[in-house]
DNA sequence: TGTACATCAGTGAACGCGCGTTCACTGATGTAC
DNA sequence: TGTACATCAGTGAACGCGCGTTCACTGATGTAC
């Protein structure tokens, strides 16, 4: 598990001092061990060193917490793939590869964020904020689309939400059966990234054809 | 919530009937009104109308239930995508574009058998049954394809492992994104059905060019 | 610079609750003869 | 056809446990003057 701050474990005093990211950092841990549904407050709490009414100062209650675990990872997860895209550079179709190996990337090294953005069982409408950072993190896919779409011939340009949803889903789909890093990933004999890269120039070519 | 067999609640006397397919079922339900998470063996008892103690009867513990659930939905799921492809008739494009509809349909019809497959956190170690399951659905889809690739000129085709795994993750993050028939699910602009049959036109468009 | 005060972020004890699991048991069913 | 017996599939009471949540509280921190 990344350490995203200095001091998970460690407590200076009465105050803990950051203890709402502590404990979000605690629920990954205990989510990479058991999965998203054997987590609890409770543990949480007992592993953040603090006592059981401690988080209760700062998520209402076990889905809320939950929910910013999800929404964090959107972040991480955005900031990725917009690392990846970088851009644009050197070229669209480069960058945008890097893009797709960012999306199995976290995949495989974030399983619990994942987990938690994705298979958690958080509603949208429940929780509006997970609702914006997901179209945060599509934006950056749908911006690289744009660019590379801007590279075809005139006659050839599908509309880009369609392509967009196509590339996510593709990649998506990829990521959840076979690249995801925890035990219930798929074993197929070839690396994901190989699979994702071919289908994607397969998808190019149609579009170009 | 489709009740698979006749007697999901009744109680004929000192003995149930069928109690391990009736705790099946309400772990459906269960699993339909709060999440894979929200289910316990005590709450799937008492819905049965049957002791605390009773289930122990049929399944080591919640997990192995669990691991019932999702491989009697991988049946169901086999199923359905093998009576959309029906051989492929009357032509092979035709009928995988039905298996592709089938896909989706199982999502949003029975989103409680798709949590319990694909977003459980069981594992295929843990449940080799899971596995064969799990590969008896991918072959169904594997035969399509390659019933599809023979349809192809013969410099063409493609390897039949690598386009099977193509559709199956273009179609499963669409199922998963999209179109699984809970909360959980994003809305997009199109039918889903539209965006995974543009989708393989436009990959076998790739595949001919 | 010091002091009073408000606020923040914890404590720790307590509670009710439901879960998982075990136990000796017993009613119902099937079968050998 | 009847009877004895084995086995199956339940009961229901009990237990220990950990969770969620509340409560009055208190130590630490920031700020107005």
């Amino acid at each position: 598990m990344t350490s995203k701050n200095g001091h998970s474990g460690e407590r200076k005093g009465y105050h803990h001092g950051n203890l709402r990211q502590a404990l979000i950092n605690t629920a990954l841990l205990l989510i990479s061990e058991k999965g998203a549904a054997g987590f609890t407050i409770a543990e949480a709490a007992r592993a953040a060193g603090v006592s059981p009414a401690a988080p209760y100062r700062h998520f209402k209650d076990r889905d809320a917490l939950l929910a910013d675990v999800a929404e964090q990872g959107l972040g991480v997860f955005a900031a990725g793939l917009s690392d990846a895209w970088a851009d644009g550079q050197p070229d669209p179709r480069a960058a945008f590869q890097r893009m797709g190996r960012a999306y199995l990337a976290f995949a495989r090294e974030e399983p619990s964020y994942f987990a938690a953005m994705f298979e958690s069982g958080l509603s949208f409408k429940s929780y509006p904020a997970l609702q914006e950072a997901s179209d945060r993190a599509f934006a950056v896919l749908r911006d690289g689309c744009e660019a590379l779409i801007a590279t075809l011939p005139a006659g050839r340009r599908p509309p880009v939400m369609m392509m967009a949803l196509h590339i996510w889903s593709l990649s998506h789909g990829i990521a959840a059966l076979f690249s995801r890093g925890d035990d219930t990933r798929r074993s197929i004999p070839m690396e994901p990234e190989d699979l994702l890269e071919a289908a994607v120039l397969i998808y190019m070519d149609g579009l170009n054809s």
